[in-house]
DNA sequence: CCGGTCACTTAGAAAGAGTCCA
DNA sequence: TGGACTCTTTCTAAGTGACCGG
């Protein structure tokens, strides 16, 4: 969708355009389209001027080589982080075995936890279940005062369950007001707390809200998902500060854990996690210098490797069939990483979900089929990764050595590798390259190469150039494999949109056999004017979804139905003595030609009729062919626009494409393809990443990956 | 070399905000 | 006009890879 919907974003643009498109009489073309798209859209008023144009630090411009970039920043001023709420005991009670059980606070608490995961799948994992159930046990166990509660299948969270859903309930029909002062008072949090000052700049914060005690929500099949992850108390926590700094002052009746000055690194504060004693870390925001500055420089180092990408190929290539075991195995982990994108794939524990890499893959996870390779195993977070590739003749027979080799599934299939010695090796090829850039690297080159295919110029509209520039990002999407969850009700959306179109086809048609006699005494030239072919076209059934006199009755139906409830709400809200005869006529109408095609539905499968029935108030009569025509033509790009919508929303259902804008596609391929194609970045990139990649806006049109 | 630690990037889910459409 | 749907932001889990000490 091609939408500008709010004076800030217009601002934007017009900021961009004034700012990084030095050329004024070319913008034109991109000012033009907006404005329309934004005179036609534009609703919602905002004031929210600000944006903060405050005269900001250009990092990028001084950018004097090597420094020595062991030292991070000489100053760091911070407000330390921000605790959440204590837990406020709400007293509603659990039942076991239909009883009710009242919990003292502490368990309340924790109870709590599961009981707002109820629905959720989370909620009926039988480790997340068993896992909060043991440390529920452990808590009641600690507890002076005795509960009833052995098994976890005889106890009931709904109560607790349904009083948060009143809660949640209440709080959306909180009034304006309340909102306000809620929305104020976060603000007030966000400035105190939501800035530090970075070698004297004002920069931005990330993540200085500690996080809140709840079940630790682990991804996939992990052995501790459930587990109680406990509140972080100041104790915990060690405060990294400037040493000239001000020291945050701790909640009261507590003190920091430690607090030290060390410039090395960027983090502000930092504790340990008590489920998989796993450090946590409050760090600047994605927009800040520092996250800045160590983005281009993946970036960079992402184009260095291209310089060394031919002779690195060809370096492995020839491994392949190195008569050294080890050198072949790398050689063959190496052309996957290259080829597909795969991750390193380090060594992970017992205690955590078992997923893999590359190095890490195992006997079970390739299998070979008409002469292809099947990839099939879960990578990070537990997303399945499913490939059917045809590789080089020698990848095959290393792939299925190995295979052979490891013997039985569990085994390692490169068992004489790890990732350290494969980074090993990529940095005495290149310094400073490890198995990742490959990723980077591949990913922004695809980029950059699929959107040169796109078959699209600058006089394109808005909508076919987004749809180029997505279509790109949906290729990088796939190669690195960036899933997500389909939508709850995809399908019914899906079929939804194919009804619409069905519909509009049949609409479509039924005004071609309309208008198409009336074009025979027409002279040849003027025929031609009403070329009805691409329109016929158009129209023709979906093979899959054929129009049946079945269906045709359920959508006059629906037509109906719509029809009637329209009415009686208008009856309802707005009927005068005048007008209220004349819609209840209409409304009797309706409902007798609702049941005349109820009647006939049900007598289809008996009797086959060849002529459809078809209610008075929508058969079609003749006019005029200039009007005829044009209808068929609004009918037509309606048609295009739902199948586009349609396929797009399948191939999207799927794919992700947000992790490779922001993580992997160098943004100032995107930057210098919007200023020549004259399209304002703010299509692609919303606001916080506008922010993140600022680095990245002056880039040069002519700029190549 | 190896295992552990540390600091940082990358990831999808969930929450929240904005928009669209009947 | 409000509820469904979509896009954006926030949250925090899950990776990578360097380094360190034995």
């Amino acid at each position: 969708m091609v939408v500008v919907t709010s004076e800030p974003r217009e601002d934007n643009f017009k900021r961009v355009i004034k700012r990084s498109y030095s050329d004024d009489s070319e913008s034109e073309v991109a000012r033009k389209k907006i404005k329309t798209e934004g005179e036609k859209k534009r609703r919602v008023k905002r004031e929210q001027k600000e944006e903060e144009e405050a005269e900001e630090y250009e990092w990028w411009r001084d950018q004097n080589g090597d420094k020595d970039d062991t030292i991070r920043w000489t100053q760091l001023e911070h407000q330390g982080v921000l605790f959440p709420p204590e837990y406020v005991p709400h007293g509603v009670p659990i039942l076991y075995d239909g009883e009710k059980v009242y919990l003292e606070p502490e368990i309340e608490e924790l109870v709590g936890f599961f009981a707002a995961l109820l629905e959720t799948e989370h909620g009926a994992n039988p480790t997340f279940q068993r896992n909060f159930f043991n440390e529920l046990k452990l808590l009641m166990s600690k507890s002076k005062r005795k509960y009833p509660i052995k098994e976890f299948s005889r106890c009931d969270f709904r109560p607790m369950y349904e009083y948060f859903q009143k809660q949640k309930e209440e709080k959306k029909q909180m009034s304006k007001e309340e909102k306000a002062a809620l929305l104020e008072e976060r603000k007030m949090i966000e400035e105190k707390y939501g800035y530090c000052i970075l070698d004297g700049r004002r920069e931005k914060v990330g993540n200085f809200r500690i996080e809140p005690p709840g079940l630790f929500r682990g991804r996939g099949a992990h052995p501790k998902t459930g587990c109680y992850k406990r509140r972080v108390r100041a104790e915990q926590i060690t405060i990294n500060i400037g040493k000239d700094a001000k020291i945050p002052e701790p909640p009261k009746g507590s003190k920091w854990g430690n607090v030290i000055h060390d410039q090395t690194v960027t983090w502000l504060a930092m504790w340990k996690e008590n489920v998989n004693d796993n450090t946590k870390y409050v760090f600047l925001a994605a927009g800040s210098s520092l996250k800045g500055q160590s983005d281009l420089k993946k970036y960079e180092k992402a184009r260095e490797l291209k310089k060394h990408i031919v002779r690195i190929r060809k370096d492995y290539m020839a491994a392949l069939t190195s008569s050294d075991g080890k050198t072949r195995q790398r050689a063959t982990a190496l052309y996957l990483i290259d080829r597909f994108a795969l991750r390193a794939g380090n060594e992970k524990g017992d205690d955590q979900a078992d997923t893999v890499g590359c190095c890490s893959l195992r006997y079970e996870h390739v299998t070979f089929e008409d002469g292809k390779v099947v990839f099939d195993f879960l990578g990070k977070d537990s997303i399945r990764y499913y490939n059917k590739v045809e590789v080089h003749p020698a990848v095959y027979r290393n792939l299925v050595s190995f295979q052979r080799a490891a013997k039985t599934p569990g085994n390692l299939l490169f068992s004489l590798i790890n990732t350290v010695e494969l980074n090993k090796h990529l940095s005495s090829l290149m310094p400073g390259l490890s198995a990742k850039v490959f990723r980077t690297y591949n990913a922004s080159h695809t980029f950059q190469q699929e959107l040169e295919k796109q078959d699209v110029t600058p006089a394109s509209s808005i909508h076919e150039l987004t749809l180029a520039y997505n279509r790109a990002n949906r290729q990088v999407a796939v190669l690195c494999n960036h899933q997500r969850a389909v939508a709850k009700n995809f399908s019914g959306q899906l079929s939804k949109i194919a009804d619409r179109l069905m519909g509009l086809r049949y609409e479509c048609r039924r005004h071609i056999d309309l208008l198409k006699p009336n074009l025979t005494d027409l002279s040849l030239a003027d025929r031609a004017k009403y070329d009805l072919a691409p329109f016929e076209q158009a129209c023709r059934d979906d093979p899959d979804r054929p129009i049946t006199t079945e269906w045709l009755y359920s959508y006059f139906a629906d037509l109906l139905t719509k029809d009637i409830e329209r009415l009686e709400k208008k009856k309802a809200s707005d009927a005068t003595q005048s007008n209220l005869d004349s819609i209840e006529e209409k409304l009797a109408s309706l409902s007798s030609e609702l049941s005349t095609l109820n009647s006939k539905k049900e007598a289809l499968s008996s009797s086959k009729s060849s002529k459809p029935y078809i209610p008075e108030m929508y058969r079609l009569t003749f006019n005029s062919i200039d009007k005829s025509f044009s209808t068929i033509q609004r009918l037509y790009t309606r048609i295009v626009a739902t199948k586009t919508a349609l396929v797009d929303k399948d191939e999207n259902k799927t794919t992700a494409l947000g992790t490779s804008k922001i993580n992997y596609i160098d943004p100032r391929i995107t930057v210098s393809w919007c200023k020549k194609f004259d399209i304002p970045v703010e299509k692609f990139f919303p606001k916080t990443l506008r922010e993140k990649f600022k680095w990245a806006m002056h880039a040069d049109k002519n700029f190549k990956f």
